[in-house]
DNA sequence: CGTTTTTGACCGGCGC
DNA sequence: GCGCCGGTCAAAAACG
């Protein structure tokens, strides 16, 4: 199996693109709330050699609002998506783990990542700068020792829903609408940028997402986001209240 | 002072 | 069984 993690990185992307279901995001034009230093390109479709879709995406919703009272509320218009055929219960995790990056600099592409995985590159000894993950020297701490064992057994859960973006980016993180906590960064093997890890602040929430530039082309960030939010994006809220707003307002008369 | 980031160590899976 | 590697933990440092 091609090793998603820590292989060569357009070998991952190739199989991301190729192996597995996805849904691509292309944008009509850039958010307004794309954040100063964060200047964004769109990639194409037919730059990345993505299959064509299997079916249709569903029919959008009708407006609520009389297109010119719309037009002048809600932001820019979201990206236009391609979707694989899946459950409805798929459909409802795929496009809440897409909320994940609504308010995110667009033109990016998205695809499902494989499932978790032991993903170890077989016999290459290549040379990284990869130290801290190395077995277990000399060198214990009494702290750990007392925590090892079950201290740990949160790993290597079942496979949750994991889904990579791709984003042509001077910064490493999005402003994806989500608070995040830093929790690792790794050096990973035939990349000279290291991983970093991150958790949802959210008390209830395990999602987790991992990011990381592609050694050939540094300019391209590519974030896995795992798992689906199980509370509102705080600034997807933030921007839809005054919608909200003025619905409720219009539903007076 | 509370929160976030940094960073070294540990754990578990897998290939050899 | 050993070593490599990705993922995670948690103490210390940094930050606002």
């Amino acid at each position: 199996m091609e090793n998603i993690q820590g292989g060569d990185d357009e070998a991952r992307a190739a199989t991301l693109s190729a192996g597995f279901p996805y849904f691509a995001v292309a944008p009509t034009s850039p958010p307004a709330s794309t954040s100063d230093d964060q200047q964004i390109q769109h990639s194409s479709l037919a730059e990345l050699q993505l299959p064509p879709p299997c079916n249709p995406p569903p029919p959008p919703p009708p407006p609520l609002l009389d297109p010119d009272q719309l037009a002048a509320a809600t932001p820019p218009p979201l990206p236009t998506m391609m979707l694989p055929a899946m459950s409805s219960l798929d459909w409802q995790s795929l496009l809440q783990t897409y909320l994940a990056a609504p308010l995110a600099p667009a033109g990016h592409q998205l695809m499902q990542a494989p499932p978790p995985q032991a993903d170890q590159n077989s016999g290459e000894n290549d040379d990284d700068d990869d130290q801290a993950a190395g077995g277990s020297s000399g060198c214990n701490k009494d702290k750990q020792l007392a925590k090892s064992g079950a201290g740990r057994s949160g790993r290597k859960k079942a496979s949750r829903p994991r889904f990579a973006f791709q984003t042509r980016s001077v910064n490493d993180i999005l402003d994806d609408g989500y608070r995040w906590r830093k929790y690792g960064q790794k050096a990973v093997k035939n990349s000279t940028h290291p991983r970093s890890y991150y958790r949802c602040t959210h008390h209830t929430c395990n999602v987790k997402k991992q990011v990381q530039r592609l050694a050939k082309d540094t300019s391209i960030v590519v974030t896995t986001y795992e798992g689906v939010h199980n509370h509102p994006c705080e600034k997807l809220m933030e921007a839809l209240t005054p919608i909200l707003r003025q619905l409720q307002f219009l539903s007076q008369f």
